[in-house]
DNA sequence: TATTGTTATACTCTATAACTATA
DNA sequence: TATAGTTATAGAGTATAACAATA
């Protein structure tokens, strides 16, 4: 049948986003957890290339400011960021400390060579891939 | 630095292909919630258009045999599958039931129905997509 | 002895609810 | 009273290790 066709063929389609997605995942992890660092808190630490407030973090993390506390307890403990107090007391300000500063240079080394997105495509295919991968994110 | 420029596009870049997978996973996610299916189940439940044994559905759905037959324990105990010994007496051979079999293809038309990848994209556009994501996955 | 599946257990990621302190 | 963060707890998804049955 041509619907079960093309029904076939858009869950394949759909499948294989997300199977790419997992890929490009799991290579994030094995690069941040050669720096034994976990997969969230490798995250966290790429986005304090400021310092930010928890609740920003929460927002740019997509996830509970809860679980950033969480994160931040880890990152604190491991002496990669200080937690300090903002002008308004209720805020806490996340730094990264020099260690911290210098293991997110290191992760973000990592992470950018085994890039399988960029040795498999051309600048060119990459920004096709982009527009289109854009496209499916802007149906909302 | 252009270095840093490059580096950090293309981490934007794969940042984005897992946004999209897991935007997918999530509309996939709602339409099988609907019909009071968890996604693994539901994943399970679509693999079973042909009878299959266990070990086989572990592999399909990239996981470990144990949580195949936690799947199963499940699924069976909804009355949605059978398990039956095959041949070799050792394997234990899954066959959608009646009820099962109805809600495989409900939930195959309700994932269809809200997949952004085919309602963003052309089916020129869709070829392009599946051509880019296949040379990733390819890179080993 | 190698293979298929099961059981018990535990781990990672993450959210919810109730709470504290500050505004 | 509203907001930022914290604490305690829980749940989903999944793996590991030890095991049983069959080959």
């Amino acid at each position: 049948m041509a619907q079960d066709d093309s029904r076939a063929n858009s869950h394949n389609l759909a499948a294989l986003v997300v199977r790419t997605g997992e890929r490009v995942k799991a290579d994030f992890a094995q690069a941040v957890l050669a720096h034994d660092v976990s997969p969230p808190l490798a995250r966290a630490i790429l986005l304090l290339n400021e310092p930010a407030q928890m609740g920003c973090l929460a927002s740019q993390l997509s996830c509970d400011q809860s679980y950033v506390t969480r994160l931040a307890d880890d990152l604190v403990k491991r002496g990669l960021v200080t937690r300090a107090p903002g002008d308004d007391r209720r805020v806490q300000v996340l730094t990264l400390t020099p260690a911290g500063a210098l293991l997110k240079d290191q992760l973000a080394e990592a992470v950018s060579v085994e890039s399988a997105v960029s040795s498999a495509l051309s600048p060119h295919e990459q920004e096709q891939l982009r527009s289109l991968l854009t496209r499916i994110l802007e149906i909302s």
